[in-house]
DNA sequence: TATTGTTATACTCTATAACTATA
DNA sequence: TATAGTTATAGAGTATAACAATA
């Protein structure tokens, strides 16, 4: 490698956003296998996933849990519908659409969760049980830090720019 | 909400890839309007971050880097070739595409870094200097090990499913 | 009138495989 | 023969706006 320094080599791994993603590509294709073997894109797992933590969510819940925009969620509701994982569940509010897992959902999820278990303890064997707790509270820390700040209002300038309409 | 128990509630939180994903996806809204308003894509923006700390590199090492698969690195080249952002550097070994920021391309960098500087500063601020150089340094330190694990070649059932060609 | 979710649409990224050119 | 990158192609996610139904 020709031209790279320490010191700006740094920078990048100082990025934020950059360190999740790397970080979380490599987690996501360790444990993405298990995943694939049954035929589920990672956006429905994780909405399986919510599911078998919660019983019942609407669609709005599940958005935001798993990081899906409503369009998306509306054609992974219609694939796990189609194949008998999830089903809907009557709500008093009819705007509101509500899932829950089917006995073939659940049945499936716990079947993907036993079959990752082992590479999961492995890893956390490798990195150290703890660092690992520590690093998931500082990232849920961070995020509720990060969403705050969001809600506090922007004082920096682009967020305003983008309130206004701009772009 | 009715159905939502606190002790099941953080086992979605203690997912690792679930907690990278959310993270990342709040750091990234915070930071995305400074790349929007130079029309530019978050991984368009990962390659000039790149190449600003290292002069020149090829397709490959960005593409790892980056976290951006060859065929979407084609056409971010192409993009940011036609706008003047990049250059294609001669190189002794023909097959290789290597590539450097133009005077253009670097001063729009800097003009992003310049212009997002005071909410990096402010998340700092927030969630603590400290705090953050030890998520950082957790989020590359994992990354480490999980790369060695799949290195070390796979332990666990479905990698070597995968390996085999199944699926 | 505000909220929830769906539809429509365009664009980008993801992921593989097949192909070209070079080493 | 192996490697680097491009092309082709299918599918899924991203993002907005517009719309329908309900509160």
């Amino acid at each position: 490698m020709p031209t790279s320094c320490k010191k700006e080599l740094r920078k990048f791994e100082k990025s934020l956003p950059i360190s999740l993603l790397r970080t979380r590509e490599v987690t996501m294709r360790l444990f993405k296998p298990f995943i694939d073997d049954h035929d589920l894109t990672m956006p429905q797992w994780r909405v399986l996933r919510a599911l078998a933590e919660d019983e019942a969510l609407d669609a709005k819940a599940l958005a935001e849990r798993c990081v899906i925009l409503p369009p998306s969620l509306t054609r992974i509701f219609r694939g796990l519908t189609q194949r008998g994982l999830i089903e809907q569940v009557p709500c008093t509010d009819a705007r509101r659409h509500m899932v829950r897992l089917t006995p073939e959902g659940l049945a499936l999820f716990e079947q993907v969760v036993q079959e990752s278990e082992p590479t999961y303890r492995q890893l956390a064997d490798a990195f150290g049980a703890e660092r690992l707790d520590t690093l998931l509270d500082l990232l849920n820390e961070l995020r509720d830090t990060v969403q705050q700040m969001q809600e506090d209002g922007p004082v920096a300038a682009p967020q305003m720019r983008k309130v206004a309409g701009i772009r």
